[in-house]
DNA sequence: GCACCTGGTGGGATCGCTCTCACCCGGTGT
DNA sequence: ACACCGGGTGAGAGCGATCCCACCAGGTGC
């Protein structure tokens, strides 16, 4: 591969065109009649430029339609200019998962007013894993988002170490003191779930849980427990999930086995509810009304079920907003305190409960 | 800011460890007891490099933890190293599509035995789309993939002309004959949808496109109409949707009140059918029993509502893995031929139809 | 014997930027 | 008169990699 787009050599290709060649920073600085020290300094922030010198690099700019060699430019600074999204999910379905898209546009807006790129981690499990952590280790991003944290990925402990600055997207496992996190009220909606069910008269009421090895799933597990627990109830219908509609399903056809007087399900997302739902469709079991179901999240499958989905709304874009401004202001603000944002999930009643 | 992490104060912060510094390639090679330029050629590909050498790098590669600097790296080789996927998606609801997901899926999995990081860009209209296209056009990135392509958004010519390696999912608008995409057979899929309303005894049969700024919606139509035309039926009953399911809800009020008969509905995505199931299901239509309707992506929301959706499966993540497959031999492959690769959309029998 | 490869090696130069530093200027304080 | 300051400027030294080139073995062909 030599370097062909500067060679002698006529230009190859259809367009005959030769390669533009970028402009640098030196060419502008010539252009603008300045030096380059000059030249740099309009560009960032222009402090201590006269305002002479600062038009004249704005039009040279402008002129030569020039953006900064990012690789240049983090040489020196040891900062990338880019942020990364971790996602440690071994499970490819899980993408296909509309609370991701959220994830990520939450964190887009973040980012928007800044020009920090975002970069996707996507994080496997093994070596993959490693090869991850190992990048994230060496700084070549200024900060991560981790979401979709499980408690065997070590992440949290991992980045709390390094020190790069990081913001999870619901309640890390580890060093929870110290690990700046946004998350959802998860425990009280599960409980504002399963109230809402008992007071529509369900008195058997069942959850469908979200994987164990993930707060969001332990905490709706346990907001289910206590309401049952205040009203008197049993908290023995559990089946384990794992936040898909096919695990939704699976699990509903256990509990209809073990418990197939029940009343009330709380699904801990609206996957697993509108897997449920078909599930009671094909027992004959009618939605309301044999069975109340009560799902979480409210990303856009909840109002396309049948019946539409009673659910808690999950801020996700907002949420993720925040984990993004919120490692914005850690990268550049440097260590400051850690107060999580914990956001509020609310209920909204459709026609399955 | 000074350069806090080498000066000789005492380290400051809880953990009172020094910042790592980051290991650079000077010191593998002391450590290795070999030359910069030995160590690197091990690390790149070891040609000519002797076998005592290549393991004494590659030890002290593994000791200290060694990652290359991504800025020095790109600064000499011009390249980046990294992708983008470009979504020229003003409307942010869309970004909850689970076909984005899906698409990010795809190429993530054709960049996962590279290390190419994905980058992504979500251009929105204006200035922001101006500066995301300086950003491709100065090559920061290697390549790209674009996704959600609109006629306005120029960006198949812009790409095109930049010669900078692009792939988009889903035909592009201009320069058809040579920028590379993958695609599927939409017009196809439209028709075998409608053929199979057709088949089912349905005469009067409807569709919701998609936004006909995007070649998907148009061939979607261009199948439903060619279908129809085939069989003599009329092609009257058409109204536009967005691929969201209020939009599709919308459609449907729209297709009912001016062909209050209409017997089957094609609609070119599933969330559009499912917008458009709950309001057959308000207005007393039963289906598949009075209208049968048939949706287009199969991504998931298909199996969760009522009844099933009969629909097409639209090989998303198939599909932008050989996008992200094609982008890397466009890279470094340098310019060969153009070979659209095409995938099938089939049909997938539920109970809507 | 000399030329000429071929595998293996190390020494710069270089990429495009930032940043420190020295310097220059005119205005102020003593 | 001098020192001093503060805005504005340019020269030059890196940042950490790649890559060209020179060089050194030892083998081969004539």
């Amino acid at each position: 591969m030599t370097d062909d787009a500067r060679s002698a050599a006529p230009a190859v290709g259809r367009s005959g065109l030769t390669m533009p060649h970028a402009p640098t920073l030196e060419e502008v600085a010539r252009r603008a009649g300045v030096s380059r020290s000059t030249a740099s300094r309009a560009i960032n922030g222009g402090l201590k430029v006269s305002p002479a010198a600062q038009a004249a690099v704005d039009a040279a700019i402008a002129e030569l339609n020039y953006t900064p060699n990012r690789a240049a430019r983090s040489l020196v600074t040891r900062r990338t200019d880019s942020v990364a999204l971790v996602v440690p999910e071994p499970d490819e379905r899980v993408l296909t998962d509309p609370y991701f898209a959220g994830t990520l546009q939450g964190i887009t807006a973040a980012l928007d007013p800044t020009d920090i790129q975002l970069v996707l981690l996507i994080a496997r499990r093994g070596e993959e894993a490693k090869r991850t952590t190992r990048y994230l280790l060496n700084r070549h991003v200024d900060g991560a988002v981790v979401v979709s944290h499980h408690r065997d990925d070590a992440l949290d402990q991992v980045l709390h170490d390094s020190r790069l600055p990081t913001v999870f997207v619901g309640r890390p496992w580890a060093a929870a003191g110290d690990v700046a996190f946004v998350d959802v009220d998860n425990e009280h909606g599960g409980r504002i779930a399963t109230e809402h069910l008992i007071k529509a008269g369900c008195t058997r009421i069942a959850t469908i849980a979200g994987p164990l090895d993930m707060a969001a799933g332990l905490d709706r597990l346990a907001g289910w427990r206590s309401a049952l627990h205040e009203a008197g109830l049993s908290d023995e219908a559990m089946a384990r999930g794992d936040f898909t509609s096919a695990g939704g399903a699976a699990a509903t056809e256990r509990l209809l086995a073990a418990y197939p007087d029940i009343d009330g399900i709380f699904a801990a997302s609206d996957l697993m509810a509108a897997g449920a739902l078909s599930v009671l469709a094909r027992h004959g079991r009618s939605v309301p009304g044999d069975i109340k179901v009560v799902g979480y999240d409210d990303l856009g499958v909840a109002t396309s079920t049948a019946p539409p989905l009673t659910t808690l709304r999950n801020p996700v874009v907002e949420m993720s907003r925040a984990a993004g401004e919120l490692l914005l202001a850690k990268i550049t603000g440097g260590d400051q305190e850690v107060v999580p944002r914990i956001f509020h999930a609310e209920l909204v009643v459709r026609e399955s409960a």
